[in-house]
RNA sequence: GCCGAUGUAGCUCAGGGGUAGAGCGCUUCCUUGGUAAGGAAGAGGUCACGAGUUCAAUUCUCGUCAUCGGCUCCA
């Protein structure tokens, strides 16, 4: 008998060779259906795979990730199988799951292109393949076997991914009349999927080299149930709601013009607003911090961006250099801020005791960016960043890490921000070269962040080999409506420009230093940040950032100049107020209004002219009573007060 | 930049080889009202742009541009 440790920490004691399938049944037969892989000491693996020794094993079903992986690495062969049917010949490139689903990259015979019309059919001959509960069979099989199979069947994919595999550990799954090269894990059968949706068709480079073939990926979901993809698409249409560009131009915040340029927006009247509040806010919040505005061109020399290194690393995919009508002189589009910055620290010579000097500009910038590439406000090819450099001694480097973290606290809170991810980003160890910089700064830097975070009580994952070329840095990242990840704040620690701008301060020793420099923008930039922040408040913004705080319905036009004396006394009060004068019943009125994304609206008619009140309602909470209008106005200040509080305490 | 799809009124979208439609919005008039759509009339389009096929193209074909979904890239 072999002993099998459960999640619980409870032992079963089993035959030799019983399966992930038997030990799920041992349990109850509700688990055995919802079953669908198995971890074995921490590796998952097929559930009809016997285990022969002594094994710790945890059960995944739908709603583990393994789970859903294990079932959509199953519906990526159930497609490949279905597109195999229909074309005979096709050659696969990779297949795996992702966040929501799966793909394949295929290439096809005969230079064969499909389309999305060609979908359903391919939906339709999956579901029919998935009824036949073709048992989904694990097979082991040597590389030299491995490379002949798939020299055989002239798939050069196949075999470069062979190729690179050690012997002994290839597996071949079959299913029906389908073979892939697979690590797997897999589900028993085809017949647990019962619903599948093949959301996109798109090119997708070979390897993720744009240098090598492009194969048609295509995107799809499976679900154990049909109603779960219902719902599903249900979610999808709802996310589609949010998206920041169809919002922007509802709520007339910010638009695109052909003439203008590509990638280039233009702020309208309420998305200034917005920002502008958003810039407010963060100076103030800097100025508590000890920060400096300054201001730089939007063009500098080239031979800055030379010192910088930028021009030598990006000169070639960025707009190219402006030049002046004599004289040869050359300019470039400003693509970063701190070289400026470098310069307004070598304007004047600094003690040890003048740092840290913190400098900070909404820096607009521009950046070539590919035309595929664009994407609303968040990736656009004008665009600001709230940024700023701390100048520091490397002794201050991890206190001013701190500091930053706490900015980016409090703007988050400030925001409502719950479900960002942080990530430590640290040069890859083995391949040092790749970065400049001595290695006792490195781990200096390293260790500076990693504690800072540690301090902080910040949730991070830590990835090595994604730091910058000149030092490791801190990114808070945030996910849009469709799930895709968006990177928002950025620390970044930097002993490259300091080095080439040959950034000095004199130390207590009557010597000179070079001082750190950090790169930070909790932000990160003002057009994705709003994107992101239309998503995620469906344009429902805060009270204390919104374009528009309060609307005035006047019940008719009697009451016009009741509501223009009420809009007058709010404005007083810094409170943002606009009028409805319109030739319409109040009911209408309240409908529009509230579909605005107006947080209060305020009801006037013959009672409140009376008694200088106004009907208060509050946005998707309807009917709150009437107040005096002093009073309301002292409300909404509380409530904006209270909204940073954050930044008040 | 690459692959695929899409482009009709301010917005959302229908239509289709024979000179263009709806709802919302907009303008004017009537109505002056109490917590999520009052009524009537009217204006508004080079059917993205360019070429080709055709007696005739917004519709079919090709190209260009833009947008959308991905890929690559992102200081």
């Amino acid at each position: 008998m072999i002993k099998i440790t459960l999640p619980d920490n409870s032992v079963k004691e089993f035959e030799p060779g019983v399966t992930g399938f038997e030990i799920a049944r041992s349990i109850s037969n509700r688990l055995a259906k919802d079953v669908l892989s198995i971890s074995v000491n921490g590796q998952v693996w097929d559930l009809t795979r016997p285990i022969k020794e002594d094994a710790s094993i945890k059960l995944h079903t739908w709603d583990d990730r393994e789970g859903k992986e294990t079932f959509w690495h199953s519906s990526a062969h159930l497609m490949a199988e279905a597109i195999e049917f229909f074309y005979p010949g096709t050659k696969f490139g990779i297949g795996p799951t992702v966040d929501n689903g799966f793909y394949y990259d295929v290439d096809l015979p005969d230079g064969k292109v499909l389309s999305d019309k060609d979908l359903p059919q391919i939906e339709k001959k999956m579901i029919e393949l998935a009824r036949e509960k073709n048992d989904i069979v694990r097979q082991e099989i040597s590389k030299a076997d491995a490379l002949k199979t798939y020299t055989e069947k002239g798939d050069p994919y196949k075999q470069e991914l062979i190729s690179e595999l050690e012997d002994g550990t290839i597996t071949l799954y079959n299913q029906g009349n389908f073979t892939d090269l697979c690590r797997g894990p897999h589900l028993p059968n085809t017949s647990y999927i019962k619903a599948v949706k093949l959301t996109s068709i798109a090119g997708a480079y070979w390897r993720g080299d744009e240098h090598n073939q492009m194969l048609t990926r295509i995107y799809g979901i499976t679900f154990p149930k049909q109603k779960m993809l219902e719902e599903y698409l249900v979610m999808l249409e709802e996310a589609k709601k949010r998206d920041h560009r169809k919002i922007g131009k509802e709520m007339e915040l910010f638009t695109f013009s052909q003439r203008v340029g590509l990638g280039l927006p233009l702020w309208l009247p309420k998305g200034a607003m917005l920002r502008d509040q958003l810039e407010q806010f963060l100076k103030k919040v800097q100025k508590k911090f000890g920060y400096e505005q300054v201001i730089t061109p939007h063009i500098g020399d080239v031979n800055l961006y030379k010192t910088s290194g930028h021009f030598q690393k990006y000169g070639a995919d960025s707009f190219q250099p402006i030049h002046t009508p004599a004289d040869g002189e050359e300019y470039l589009l400003k693509p970063m801020n701190c070289p400026h910055h470098c310069e307004i620290y070598s304007s004047k010579p600094h003690s040890y005791k003048d740092l840290p000097v913190r400098m900070a500009e909404f820096g607009t910038v521009y950046r070539y960016e590919q035309s595929g590439e664009l994407h609303g406000l968040t990736r656009v090819r004008g665009f600001t960043q709230d940024d700023a450099h701390i100048f520091c001694r490397p002794d201050q480097l991890k206190e001013e890490f701190l500091k930053v973290i706490d900015i980016i606290f409090i703007i988050f809170k400030a925001l409502d921000f719950k479900d960002y991810t942080a990530q430590i980003s640290l040069r890859d160890p083995k391949n040092k070269e790749k970065y400049i910089g001595s290695d006792e700064n490195w781990e200096k830097a390293e260790r500076a962040i990693i504690e800072a975070c540690d301090e902080k009580g910040l949730n991070t994952v830590t990835e090595l080999g994604e730091a910058a070329f000149y030092g490791p840095k801190l990114d808070f990242m945030i996910k849009d409506a469709l799930g895709r990840s968006w990177q928002l704040g950025t620390i970044q620690v930097d002993y490259n420009l300091p080095e080439r701008f040959e950034l000095e301060y004199i130390g207590a020793d009557d010597k000179r230093h070079r001082p750190v420099m950090i790169h930070r923008a909790p932000f990160g930039s003002m057009e994705r940040f709003v994107a992101v922040l239309i998503e995620h408040t469906a344009g429902k913004f805060p009270l204390w950032l919104t374009p528009e705080q309060v609307v005035i319905l006047p019940i008719s036009e009697k009451y016009n100049d009741y509501a223009q004396k009420v809009s007058e006394s709010l404005n007083n009060s810094d409170i943002r107020a606009i009028i409805d004068e319109r030739n319409e019943k109040i009911g209408r009125k309240i409908r529009d209004n509230e579909l605005k994304r107006i947080p209060y609206l305020l009801i006037v008619g013959e009672k409140e002219m009376e008694e200088n009140t106004v009907s208060v309602r509050r946005q998707g909470e309807g009917d709150k009573g009437t107040m005096q209008l002093d009073e309301f106005a002292d409300f909404v200040n509380k409530e904006v007060r209270e909204q940073l509080s954050a930044f008040y305490s």
